[in-house]
RNA sequence: GCCCCCAUCGUCUAGCGGCCCAGGACACCGCUCUUUCAAGGCGGCAGCACGGGUUCGAAUCCCGUUGGGGGCGCCA
């Protein structure tokens, strides 16, 4: 049993094409069969380097290995020829010189609304000359059936397929008889592919008998990923880099779960699946077989679970390039600091893109300046400067410890007649610069008394000038 | 225009003829817990597209309608 994953260098990786290479490794891994990568870089112009890299990053990434490749077909280009000769050599292939404008126009001229070729060279027997193209001689007659283990057996007649081109006027071959070629060569069983290609299936199967491909492969055409609207993902408008996933603080586990859920499920109520679970439950047959919305409200859901699920020192490892993006220098991170803080962090971040602002009061010499929280919280706080004087005095001279910071900015709260909840908030902000963040008393704690009594001052002066 | 695919809450799905006047999850809305915010707990809203069959019985099988999507390139 052997199946491939066969994307193209785009510049990016896509999650439709994350999910399809998921389900072939899902396949293969529950089966024990052999994983193929291969590249389909026939553009020549695409065929760069860090594409490549790209895609290998990608996959590695969301934690897909491969067993043979990745080949490349802009290496493999005598084998694309050969197998052109043979289709022409058999009479399964004939030149032609139309033009795509020729063409249309005389579509146009027969009234015929269709954009397929007319077969005008069909029957010419033009011999191979610079500036013409290949074309497969379709069957006029009879049908072709696929085998699909998610759709069936869908049919289709011969006398709707038109002469397709195999080799352009090039000499370079289209994707299909690439395509058709590397599967037989590599002996592939399972074709495991978009729903986009099932239209050009027939072809491919026809080309795959014309080339003697032996047994044709079973193939399984996965729901396609859309947006909101029900369209398929398209690069131009809607969000479908992997790596800007990667970029935004989502963990490679939480994402492979998600993607792995989209068109599939293992049946019952469980959601959260670890890549064991995965690869032992995965069945084709359990595909659906209707489209696919990519919500990325629920794969931020399943982020927050993987996120606290983390041990603490895979939550650091995890953040530590995140970190980077924080305002502070450099060289005032603490490690210790950040540990210390991260597991009440951890719990409320859903991506680690947020990490930085719940810590940064940390590094930073002051607190960052949140305008909207200081006008709010403090300017408009009730009974905000005295709140801070006496917040500044207790704290000078109370044990520096989270309980006892909690209980007496609580009995300072009473004297003012406010809860808790009310009279932590101009502390807060004073300190932290921010109203939303890490339960305080801890925060308070990490950073130390001398540097948060500081913060209490400035912001009382600040508030008084 | 032609061909093909698809159809359970807003979304992802469970369901594969009786266990379903349809279960879970996300989102949303309450309540609760609470030092903010999350997380957690409890509860709520919400769906088998429609019409015919088949059957003692249909979300499940068949046909049609409607709707949505994909393909038809010297792109992949």
């Amino acid at each position: 049993m052997r199946v491939r994953f066969a994307p193209s260098p785009t510049g990016f990786f896509h999650v439709g094409g994350a999910r399809t290479a998921l389900f072939n490794w899902l396949f293969a891994r529950h089966l024990g069969g052999t994983f193929v990568l291969r590249i389909e870089d026939t553009d020549a112009e695409r065929g760069r380097e860090e594409w490549l890299n790209g895609i290998v990053d990608a996959l590695t990434w969301i934690g897909i290995d491969w067993d043979e490749g990745p080949y490349r077909q802009s290496e493999r280009g005598k084998l694309y020829a050969d197998a052109a000769d043979r289709l022409y050599a058999d009479g399964n292939a004939y030149w032609c010189g139309c033009t795509r404008p020729a063409v249309d126009e005389r579509n146009k001229a027969n009234d015929i609304a269709t954009p397929g070729y007319d077969g005008y060279c069909r029957e010419r027997a033009l011999s191979p000359r610079q500036g013409r193209a290949l074309r497969f001689r379709t069957p006029t007659e009879g049908s072709t059936t696929v085998v699909d283990v998610i759709r069936g057996t869908p049919v289709f007649e011969h006398a709707n397929l038109e002469d397709f081109v195999v080799l352009r006027s090039d000499a370079s071959p289209v994707f299909l008889l690439a395509n058709a070629v590397d599967d037989i060569d590599m002996s592939i069983t399972h074709v495991i592919r978009g729903e986009e290609h099932l239209s050009n299936t027939p072809k491919t199967l026809l080309l795959w008998d014309a080339l003697d491909g032996g047994p044709r492969p079973v193939f399984a055409h996965v729901p396609l990923l859309v947006n909101e609207k029900g369209q398929k993902l398209s690069k131009r408008r809607d969000k479908v880099a992997l790596e800007d996933y990667r970029d935004q603080g989502f963990l490679a586990d939480a994402t492979r779960n998600y993607l792995g859920l989209l068109g599939w499920a293992p049946g019952g109520d469980r959601e959260i699946l670890s890549v064991a679970e995965m690869v032992r439950e995965f069945r084709l047959e359990d595909v659906k077989s209707s489209p696919a919305f990519f919500d990325e409200r629920k794969l931020l859901h399943f982020n927050g679970e993987y996120i606290r699920a983390l041990s603490l020192d895979d939550f650091v490892d995890a953040a530590r390039p995140f970190l980077a993006a924080g305002s502070w220098a450099t060289e005032e991170f603490d490690e210790g600091a950040f540990r210390a803080l991260a597991p009440l962090v951890q719990e409320r971040v859903k991506t680690l893109t947020e990490v930085p602002a719940m810590v940064d009061f940390l590094f930073l010499s002051e607190a960052p300046v949140e305008e909207g929280a200081w006008d709010r919280r403090v300017v408009r706080g009730a009974a905000a400067a005295e709140l801070l004087a006496g917040a500044a005095e207790v704290y000078s001279s109370c044990e520096w410890a989270a309980p006892v910071l909690h209980q007496v900015t609580a009995s300072l709260g009473e004297r003012h007649g406010l809860s808790l909840g009310k009279a932590q908030f101009p502390i807060r902000v004073a300190v932290t610069g921010r109203e939303v963040g890490p339960p305080l008393f801890e925060s308070l704690e990490i950073l130390g008394r001398q540097r948060s009594i500081d913060r209490l001052l400035r912001a009382l002066a600040r508030l008084e000038a």
